[in-house]
DNA sequence: CAGTCTTGCTAAAACGATTTACCTATTTGG
DNA sequence: CCAAATAGGTAAATCGTTTTAGCAAGACTG
């Protein structure tokens, strides 16, 4: 057993010492006095024997394990799981954490058997990520041990991060003010009188709330709206192909976000209209390939990466409250100002 | 310490018996003798406590920690890592093992020290998944413990898991063959005169091998090939925007990635060329966007969840030699079959 | 009826760290 | 010069399992 690797005993040994002193000493403990040449000795036996502490004796004896559980409804389905598990990954790599992921399918039963298997590898702290950010609702909270929602909430947990949707919300109504643009602007992808009412979802309502505060007070109204429920590429096409057409055809879109601006490009090729030129759009969650249209489209980012990072941040160093997330403008080329 | 869990002793004090016999129960170990009424009573109060084996004190004893490193040198620059981490992590659910998800930056240095990370919580096997396909040189290879190298081979390990890149490029000519266009395909991305003795990477110059072996089993030659090193829409739009307005204008493009082919696209709507009508397109990868453009575009799928699910197969049943996974037509709209 | 098997179980030694409670010299203080 | 403090360490318990070696009592065998 111990596939033959060093142990502690073996660095005490070569260095005449118990192993209690390489332990106090490789761990760098504090208020404890052993001679210069002892230390030396210990760190040159360690060195010389490439120590490797076993990770599970100490998490046995301390019950930490230097592990972070990130744990999520769906890797599968979305393109952002990736931002928000490589933050996550970078940010526990320099916290000296080791990120185990695991996937709940989303089904209550399964989450609490996540959660459980995670316990039992001891982590030091649970990120619940939700791919589809939402109101979440756990079906147990471990005490004592610190745990984060990241991109939703939940009543249970009184720590999350999320981006700021509002903030973005409102800024993107900025930008298309800035461009002068903000006479004539369609929305699309809600409609006020269509849905209301009806829940999105939390982090959805927000954006809406800011996109709608931010033209309130700067007096606007949208020239459209357009509802659509479900946020892709061929409903977009389908939305611009009418909007576009029309008589007073409006000189900016506000896409909800990426795939709905990239479904009205196509429909703008095809019906020879030029961005920016004769049209200009943004959106919001700079997708992958937002940054692959030609013209490149602005759109107001989803800022998963940083979010992935500050979820590990505070189970490292727990904190309660909602943590937001700036969402960054992406300046591309998409908006022309009137003139 | 322990956090307060119920622990085998106490198991053990309810169900009257000692705590040798409840592991041996509770493990299920074969050629063991105790009574009926044992049994049951062990595993009435294993469920009455909701007992949980603590991982870490398992894995000390057994040297076995029920969990698989998945080291990545890049989670962060593709879209890729999702679908192989994906995969990998529902093979591991579902063979109860683990994911450790880890990240070396492609630097050699601290692949050997991730590597040591792992080994020092015991995992039980090793994925080594590159995410830009290529020989690897592992700086280490540790003995004992099964490794296997996803999307990649190396020397020093004699397991990987590959696409059939080969078969594959064979496949897309057959696709081509069948409706009627070799005799007017261009290649986008490569050109063997220039790119003679250039080495791409270990997969794309199979897919090559197989592109050629296909269209020389067939008799036939490109009309026209390109050479692009960077395989990016931008380029892909450039490529097609010269091929497409020269004076015999080829009835098919094959692209030997989505995003050139995405490119393509552009480049098509620009000129007023209707796809499939006027111009055929093929390609490589099954990127998300693929199944975004209008029309959808043909390609022959990078099967990234497979080959995921295989490496943590391999990894839990070791098998050495180089697995290669089968690379699906994904049939969509860009193909019409000449008359 | 003595010896051997079987049945059903347990005591105790690992595994490799951390941590508590000492222990022995030597200094220091008064 | 004696008591107390300090310096420099160590022995042993502990974390929660798994596993080896073996015990006691009854059932067979010859």
């Amino acid at each position: 057993m111990g596939r033959g690797r060093t142990t502690m005993a073996d660095v005490a040994k070569r260095a005449g010492v118990s192993s209690a002193t390489v332990s106090m000493i490789l761990s760098g403990r504090p208020d404890t006095r052993f001679s210069q040449e002892t230390h030396q000795r210990v760190h040159e036996a360690a060195a010389a024997l490439s120590y490797r502490p076993n990770v599970a004796a100490r998490a046995l004896r301390t019950d930490r394990s230097h592990a972070i559980a990130f744990i999520s409804d769906h890797v599968a389905t979305t393109r952002f799981a990736n931002g928000l598990i490589r933050g996550a990954l970078r940010a526990s790599a320099s916290e000296g954490q080791t990120l185990m992921v695991m996937e709940t399918g989303g089904e209550p039963g399964r989450e609490a058997r996540t959660i459980d298997a995670a316990l039992d590898r001891q982590v030091d702290g649970i990120i619940i990520a939700s791919m589809r950010a939402r109101e979440i609702t756990l079906s147990k909270t471990p005490p004592g041990i610190p745990m984060v929602v990241l991109n939703g909430t939940s009543r249970q947990c009184p720590a999350s991060v999320l981006p700021d949707e509002e903030r973005g919300g409102r800024d993107a109504v900025a930008r298309l003010d800035a461009a002068g643009l903000l006479g004539s602007v369609a929305l699309v992808g809600h409609e006020a009188a269509a849905e209301e009412g009806l829940f999105r979802s939390l982090p959805i309502q927000r954006r809406l709330d800011g996109i709608r505060s931010g033209m309130e007070a700067r007096g606007a109204t949208f020239a459209r709206e357009l509802s659509i429920w479900e946020w892709e590429p061929s409903n977009g096409y389908a939305a611009a192909m009418e909007l576009l057409q029309g008589a007073d055809r409006p000189r900016a879109l506000l896409c909800l976000n990426d795939r709905l601006a990239f479904g009205a490009y196509q429909a703008c090729m095809e019906l020879g209209l030029r961005i920016p030129e004769e049209v200009s759009l943004m959106s919001f969650d700079n997708d992958e390939l937002a940054a692959y249209l030609r013209p490149g489209l602005t759109t107001i980012a989803l800022p998963h990466d940083e979010m992935g990072a500050r979820a590990v941040a505070r189970v490292v160093r727990p904190e309660e409250g909602e943590e937001l997330v700036t969402m960054p403008l992406i300046e591309r080329g998409s908006i022309r100002a009137a003139r």
